[in-house]
RNA sequence: GGUGCCAUAGCUCAGUCGGUAGAGCAAUGGACUGAAAAUCCAUGUGUCCUUGGUUCGAUUCCGAGUGGCACCA
């Protein structure tokens, strides 16, 4: 018998097409709660149908947070989120003893399980002055300048991925400080707990599902919703798949079924990496999404079986 | 029915002047604490269609078979 009704968060994660929408609105019905949605694309709100947003009457279904809440132009991290979604935690659970959230950005989940360490806002001058600076000095340049600014972070970050050497830079550049002094590699501590729940199927069911999720979206009018976005192609927002590659197809690089062979590809490999990402989080439950009794049992017996 | 061409990785194909083979794409594995649907790294054994022959040795040359494509009847 449980005495203390603690509050809970309840994460529902999983790879892109496997079925967390509607899982999660039948589950926030259960339990009486709403949805944080965490997806750092569907809270565009110019991005509908390539993000596969919930359907309108699965919003008016389940209160969702974080869906079409900003616009292409602005900037936006996972810290933000962090910062964001913990307040929007401590007014639901006023008046809710469970929360969901649910969605396919690893390293948001992870902000807001975990936490992320501070780190000063970056200048937009100094981005774009480093930025610059890897075109024209290429990448061995960047490597050198951090292994005399920050040796210890040169010892552990992939020297061949741009941004993570960008990134470290940026920081020093606004700070003086080395961006390994920032990183504290430690759990911040939440006032509620957390249950992370994964979805996982067979990957052949799963590379299907998605392949035919893209026809439905074409279907649906992702063309005409991609079009008047081709002019702000350059965002990082836009560097979304369904979108980008569309843009291919504007700038007429290849044909409109090659773009809708490219965004299945690519789907399917961002899929792949959702997976891995979350392969090595020992704290996951995972379920196929069809087991809705067992992963409600798993959420009231609250316990890490 | 006749003639010609083709048959090699999941797909499209390259190649071996005879010493058992490699590209692109697909696929797979991995990294990842502020751009994360982003970004980055790694991985190529496959009856070289089947079967006889020549040869020390055939995926490679020759014959036959099977399948495909094209043209002629």
């Amino acid at each position: 018998m449980r005495i203390i009704p603690y509050k809970t968060l309840v994460v529902i994660l999983g790879p892109t097409g496997i079925g967390k929408t509607s899982l999660s609105i039948e589950i926030a019905q259960e339990l009486n709660t709403e949805i944080i949605s965490c997806d750092s694309r569907q809270m565009y709100r110019e991005l509908r149908i390539g993000t596969a947003v919930p359907e309108p009457f699965q919003l008016s279904q389940v209160k969702h947070h974080f869906i079409g809440n900003l616009s292409i132009h602005d900037y936006y991290n996972a810290s933000e989120f962090e910062v964001q979604a913990l307040q929007q935690l401590e007014q639901l659970f006023k008046h809710h003893q469970y929360a969901i959230m649910t969605g396919g950005s690893g390293l948001y989940i992870d902000a807001l399980v975990k936490g992320i360490d501070e780190l000063p806002a970056i200048d937009s001058t100094v981005r774009h002055d480093l930025k610059t600076r890897l075109q024209t000095d290429g990448l061995e340049a960047l490597q050198q300048d951090l292994f005399k600014i920050d040796p210890d972070y040169y010892q552990t970050v992939d020297l061949k991925n741009p941004k993570r050497i960008l990134k470290a830079l940026e920081v020093f550049y606004m700070t003086g400080k080395p961006y390994s002094s920032f990183r504290t590699n430690e759990s911040k501590h939440r006032p509620f707990k957390i249950l992370q729940i994964g979805l996982a199927m067979d990957r052949q069911e799963l590379y299907h599902r998605i392949n035919q999720r893209v026809d439905q979206m074409v279907e649906a009018g992702l063309v005409e919703e991609a079009r008047p976005l081709f002019p702000y192609n350059h965002l990082n927002s836009l560097n979304t798949v369904g979108y980008k590659e569309l843009f291919g197809y504007f700038a007429h690089e290849y044909d409109l079924d090659e773009a809708i062979g490219l965004i299945k590809r690519n789907s399917r490999h961002y899929a792949k990496r959702q997976i891995t990402y979350w392969n090595r989080n020992k704290d996951i439950e995972w379920f196929h999404p069809s087991e809705k009794i067992k992963i409600l049992d798993y959420i009231k017996s609250g316990l890490r079986t």
